[in-house]
DNA sequence: TATGAATACCAATTCAAC
DNA sequence: GTTGAATTGGTATTCATA
C-alpha cells in the first residue's frame, strides 16, 4: 500500500542519507516495497520532500522531510 | 565578478519564480551577466540554494535561499 | 581560479498495463 | 488510481582552455 511505503520513506530519510532516488528505491526494496525510481519520484513529490545541501558543507545533496 | 552575480541570483530568486537553471541563466544573461548553465549550477551550489515544491501544491519546484 | 561545451548522472514524465 | 520501463528533462561534473 502506498500510505505505509510512504510513512517508511519519511522514516527512512530521517535516519539515512539518502542522496539519490536509486538509493532510496534501493532501501524500499530491503524493507520490501519494490518500487523503482519512477514510483520514488511520485512519492517524493506527494509527500513534499526536498533535496537540500548536507549540513556539512560537503557539496553533497540529501533528500529531507 | 563572480560576486556580484552571486547577489543579483539571490536577488532574482526571491523576485522570480526561477523553475531550471537554464531559466537563471537566461535571466542572469539579461541583465548583462553572460553565463552558461554549467556556471549556474557551481553558483546554485556555492549559495546553498534548494530547490523546492512550489507554496501552491502545483507539483511545481523553484528555487530559493 | 573561473568558465563553457560536452557528457554523465539523476529526476520527472509518458505511455502502457494493471 | 498505481506502477514500471523507457524516455525526456534537468543538473552536476569532466575535461579543456584561459
Amino acid at each position: 500500500m502506498k500510505n505505509s511505503r510512504h510513512k517508511k520513506i519519511i522514516e527512512i530519510i530521517k535516519y539515512n542519507v539518502i542522496e539519490t532516488q536509486e538509493e532510496l528505491a534501493e532501501k524500499l526494496n530491503e524493507e520490501g516495497f519494490q518500487v523503482t525510481q519512477a514510483t520514488v519520484s511520485r512519492d517524493i513529490k506527494q509527500l513534499n520532500l526536498v533535496k537540500i545541501p548536507a549540513e556539512d558543507n560537503s557539496g553533497r545533496q540529501r533528500y529531507a522531510v
